[in-house]
DNA sequence: GTCTATATTTCGATAGAC
DNA sequence: GTCTATCGAAATATAGAC
């Protein structure tokens, strides 16, 4: 009996599961907003009774914690990307790369979180001020010994940062717009690869590394 | 008896009224979301019965949608700083600092629009698809030019306006992250400034013309 | 124009059979 | 573990006295 026939075990069928709700609630977070979702329309798009979210997860507000900690994982691991570049042109095009590609990716994911800290971050304060907060001040020191080098312009790390995240996430918080923009039609891979060049251009000199 | 002192007229009162209804609900949205936002809510911080809201906006939606409004006009005003300007560096230069200016006044406001534009736009699509595509048009063919003329670097001008929208408004959306980011305190008039002279700095060296 | 009381709907959550 | 039926709370909206 292979692993493909074999039954799922209890815990596979919890994974699974949770896994499919995860993925339906993101989307209808996104589009809906925290107050405009209701547990009736993720169950739908799960294609599960209603009742049975409320097996795998206790409250709407739980799932919701679930999928922004989600988004939040995915961040943080993007940001690697930043730290093991030898110099500024190298590590902060990359970590464009990395974000755009997450933009495009996993826009509801973006849009969640998006909608989470315009509201207040009711559910992931403490991330901002432990692990962000953090994380940040690393960055910004790495980008501040580029600087005291001479190796890039003297910009205020912490304003660079932000107009990254603004930039990249700005393709997938405000994709309807730009999609509008385009004649209503979605960004082609052409089309995403000159977004992605264009803001790493934009940037790398901005900031006189190219 | 001055004007002062007249009684308000039925038309005085409506005006007086909506005004503080609409910037009431502005707050609301803001922080809550269209869906999260209740008119009990509205009416509390209104000052106001909620029956009361009924009678001068027929449906929540008729709310919002007076709310959303405002902000998009607010936004086309401040567009005229880029259209008098002689070149880049003053046009776009200006540019920002209205932009940022909007971003520490209305900061609600913003969030209104960005939350309503991550949900597909469905009150203010039409805005998008006729005066929002003229201006961006508009403004993409006077960048065009001036890089023609070998004014400013060539950058895709969608993708400079993107992230001129992008990068001024995350002031106002991503407000309560970078609060948190700066120790829990807003931003001081120094700050702001700091704020605004890093973004015109890096967006002006970005396209070449400093 | 204002506001109390209430009708109506919808949602989150749960009980309990299978 | 799954799902039907339903409860109780909360929301939008309105009726009708003032």
């Amino acid at each position: 009996m292979t692993a493909a026939e074999r039954p799922l075990r209890r815990t596979d069928i919890r994974r699974e599961r949770e896994a499919l709700i995860l993925q339906a609630a993101e989307k209808v977070f996104a589009e809906a907003g925290f107050g405009g979702a209701t547990m009736q329309l993720i169950a739908d798009m799960a294609g599960l009774p209603k009742a049975n979210l409320h097996y795998y997860f206790a409250t709407k507000e739980d799932l919701y914690r679930q999928v922004v900690r989600n988004i939040f994982e995915i961040w943080l691991h993007a940001a690697g990307s930043m730290d093991e570049a030898a110099g500024p042109a190298e590590g902060i095009g990359a970590y464009i790369d990395a974000k755009m590609e997450i933009s495009r990716r996993h826009p509801h994911g973006s849009k969640v979180w998006a909608s989470e800290v315009m509201h207040g971050a009711p559910v992931i304060q403490d991330y901002l001020e432990t692990t962000l907060r953090d994380w940040t001040e690393g960055r910004a020191r790495v980008i501040q010994r580029w600087i005291d080098e001479g190796r890039m312009a003297r910009v205020d790390p912490r304003h660079l940062l932000y107009m990254l995240w603004a930039t990249t996430q700005h393709y997938a918080d405000f994709g309807h717009q730009i999609e509008t923009l385009n004649g209503g039609k979605p960004l082609s891979d052409r089309q995403w690869k000159d977004a992605k060049d264009s803001v790493k251009t934009l940037i790398l000199r901005g900031i006189g590394v190219i």
